[in-house]
DNA sequence: TAAAGCATGTAAGAGGTTACATGATTGG
DNA sequence: CCAATCATGTAACCTCTTACATGCTTTA
């Protein structure tokens, strides 16, 4: 996870630990305000794995780490692979690193995160019914407030999401706009 | 975080691990659907601290789990402290256990609360701005489309926790009608 | 020249996970 | 009686955190 925004960062170009950290707090990557002590393995584990390249910043004691091929290759891999532990994290990263992924790919990413999000919806609903029906003993107004909350705010995620699908699909058809009914069709589609 | 919620579901009655499990998924808990690898370590551990107590589930195999009075009052001090790693699944958790807790310090918690994510929406806001005046490499499309989702959402949040604090604040003066302005004061508040 | 912030790192441990192992109990 | 599910547990590991240690570089 951290591996991934770390590769996704240095698409960008060469950069240091400490300031890998910095940009990796920012805004862009959900403030992911990650300590040294999980920063500094973790280069060393992509270096130790192939993935990025250390070089010396011009004589000073600040180390460059640049991605390799095999980096970029491994990076690609992680944007289009489906799930992983951390579902929220490894979506909000996608996303903040979408522009890198080959516009075909991307529908099938969002078009999987919403089906994830449609049957968690279900469930929710499901258990709610459930527990409403056996009576032996109903939930109390708070918890009933949270799933209600939980449950809103998936549905906004969810027409999020479409939104962003119905963009993405736009951009995929460029300025063809839709013939009306009944006109006569291109050829090749008699 | 864990040893929270099984203090929290072993208020309501003794309860075995296995059941514990499938409570704690339930959407009551936030579908935490932890592991026994992780679950039973953590009765152990509890056990040992003296918060809960086993014995035998009359001669079968299962081993029931129930709350100590040491159990019950650790149980109290999460239920008030404020934050902890996650915040998020803390503050869930709390609400889903906030009928255990008094209602003079309920409206605490969820100040606490709004606090927090009114600070996260500020910082939000600040980051954009500051990376809209540094032009040199405006954020992409989706990048502000996932900032601008994750602020709405935090709005919700917000005007969420407004009506229950206002209905914390209604159940604290019961029936009290308000009275209307340029009436006479109670004596007592001249 | 001292303080503030830059920069890299290590050690210990919290808190989970997956995968494995084992055996009892229940239902078709 | 066999399969499914109930029930408990262990071992190895993963990822991240906190706290500590160290020394360089800029600036007031």
């Amino acid at each position: 996870m951290l591996d991934f925004a770390i590769l996704g960062i240095l698409t960008d170009g060469p950069m240091h630990g400490y300031e890998l950290k910095r940009v990796l707090a920012d805004s862009e990557h959900g403030f992911w305000t990650v300590s040294f002590g999980s920063l500094y393995p973790a280069l060393r584990r992509l270096e130790k794995q192939g993935f990025v390249s250390v070089g010396t910043g011009g004589g000073s004691r600040r180390k460059v780490y640049q991605l390799t091929p095999e980096g970029k290759a491994y990076f690609q891999e992680m944007l289009e692979e489906p799930g992983s532990t951390d579902e929220e994290r490894a979506f909000t990263l996608k996303l903040a690193f979408f522009r890198y992924l080959d516009p075909d790919s991307r529908i099938g990413v969002l078009e999987r995160r919403r089906a994830h999000l449609t049957s968690r919806l279900a469930e929710s609903r499901k258990s709610m019914k459930d527990s409403a029906n056996r009576t032996k003993r109903r939930m109390d107004d708070y918890t009933l407030a949270l799933i209600n909350r939980s449950m809103q705010s998936t549905e906004a995620d969810i027409a999020w999401l479409d939104e962003l699908i119905e963009n993405e699909r736009a951009a995929r058809r460029p300025r063809k706009p839709r013939r009306a009914r009944g006109t006569t069709p291109e050829p090749n589609e008699i």
